[in-house]
DNA sequence: CCGGTCACTGACCACCTGGTCAGTCGTGCC
DNA sequence: GGCACGACTGACCAGGTGGTCAGTGACCGG
């Protein structure tokens, strides 16, 4: 393969990952130590998270010595700042670009792409989506509330977004407040693309080392529930506790 | 109120908090030491994270010495892990208590139930219930994967269960697969709880402070979703893409 | 008033942390 | 060769960690 790495984060993106944070030394260093650094650096905060992760075992991975390093960047802090800020960018476009070409597809479709893209993403950048992961739930990270929450945000509507186009081509249920159908759909989409690589998230069979047909079909099983619910549909004052229709539709085929 | 402390986890509920891995020392300790000391290593624990935390910051709020700590609890991991099981069983107990008593119930009306009773045991422990849900997250807790892995498996087969039971009464889409549908229902739960006091997962407006009907509000709209779908009604072989049917039945009624 | 018991204490331990900086070394210029 | 430069190093720092244990003092039976 060209690159030696498999793990590599990013490579495939940009040769050498341009951290926000970093002082003048780090860019005009050799991209190979830049990419060893960024590397070693996504792999310690990512596994231990940011107050667990140790500068020193940092260090030694990534084959440098520790002056080095807060020569390249100032603290612990910015280095873990930097890398999020990559993380979150990384994230935000690789959104908008399925945004941008599902934009005539109706909703279930785009919703299935979303996810499906989202597993790609995770594929390709195993560390990054770890980080990114981490950033959204653990609270030991260096920097209040605020940053969290507006990166909450700004997930959720990003999502509203798609909800709104569906809402104004006519496909969600009229009525359906927008924020929360988008906090459902956030909900469940974090937790199912955590789930694909964090084992004790788990619903899926691990075994079977990311099967993508299994995972497709969780997708599919996903959006489903999420566009047509979870009960049958409700015929217009009929009670459905104690009966028992067969066969309303087509079993549980997608609905767009 | 009758208790001067109304942070005081667990008073409601026991008044000397039987810890798990403490040793012999600690259980014949006066209830009121052990209640400060659980009081202060929740709080730590709870907000810290695992390795965060400080026992020397634990021993100043307790208000007892380290020697006298570390002779109660062998070891830091031994508190945290007595901590954890306790407030994990106080969750099973109170989740248990509200399937038993919502039995027969139909499913949107349990699922609200579930929710709001949900709002209100973190209203009543809510040092437990942080310590509950950074558990279920965060990465950075003593033990490996596999107990966390189990945990999840619990939360999630208590849905499922749920859903089984209104699966034999026929409120459910036949064909729907119970394992994914708590899968869905337990993202949306869980996200939903942590949210509410969790200031950074946001959505509702935490400048009401918790106004509750406001939430029961929220509470009933995500059901409805889940138990609806966010989409309008696919009538059988109508492709719901282009056309705009104006109003297909009450706007958004509970189908419960 | 003694001696024994025992919960309790906090100074202390080895270790690790993020961060620093005097010194080393390779390089290129004069 | 001599020099200056600057990237790089790792021993070092103050401070904090989880954990220990010799010592203290309150209590109690005799």
């Amino acid at each position: 393969m060209s690159l030696p790495d498999p793990d590599l984060d990013l490579s495939p993106v940009q040769a050498s990952p341009e951290l926000a944070n970093a002082t003048t030394a780090y860019q005009q260093l050799d991209p190979r130590k830049q990419a060893s650094i960024f590397a070693a650096a996504a792999e310690e905060f990512s596994r231990k998270g940011y107050s667990s992760a140790s500068m020193n075992s940092l260090v030694r991975n990534a084959g440098i010595s520790k002056g080095s390093l807060f020569q390249y960047f100032r603290s612990k802090q910015d280095l873990f700042l930097g890398l999020l800020e990559l993380a979150t960018s990384e994230v935000r476009h690789w959104l908008r670009a399925v945004r941008d070409e599902t934009r005539e597809q109706p909703l279930p479709l785009r919703l299935r792409r979303l996810l499906s893209s989202g597993l790609v993403f995770i594929d390709g950048h195993p560390r990054l989506a770890r980080l990114y992961f981490q950033l959204l739930q653990s609270g030991d990270a260096p920097f209040g509330g605020e940053q969290l929450k507006a990166l909450h945000r700004r997930s959720r509507r990003f999502l509203a977004g798609i909800l709104e186009e569906a809402a104004a081509r006519g496909e969600l249920r009229p009525g359906l407040d927008i924020e929360r159908a988008s906090f459902l759909v956030n909900s469940v989409f974090e937790r199912f693309l955590q789930a694909c690589y964090m084992e004790h998230l788990s619903p899926m069979d691990h075994g079977k080392d990311h099967d993508p047909l299994a995972l497709e079909a969780w997708i599919d099983d996903l959006v489903d529930m999420m566009t047509g619910g979870l009960c049958q549909l409700p015929e217009p004052g009929a009670e459905p506790s104690d009966t028992h229709p067969s066969a309303p539709s087509g079993k549980d085929a997608p609905n767009g």
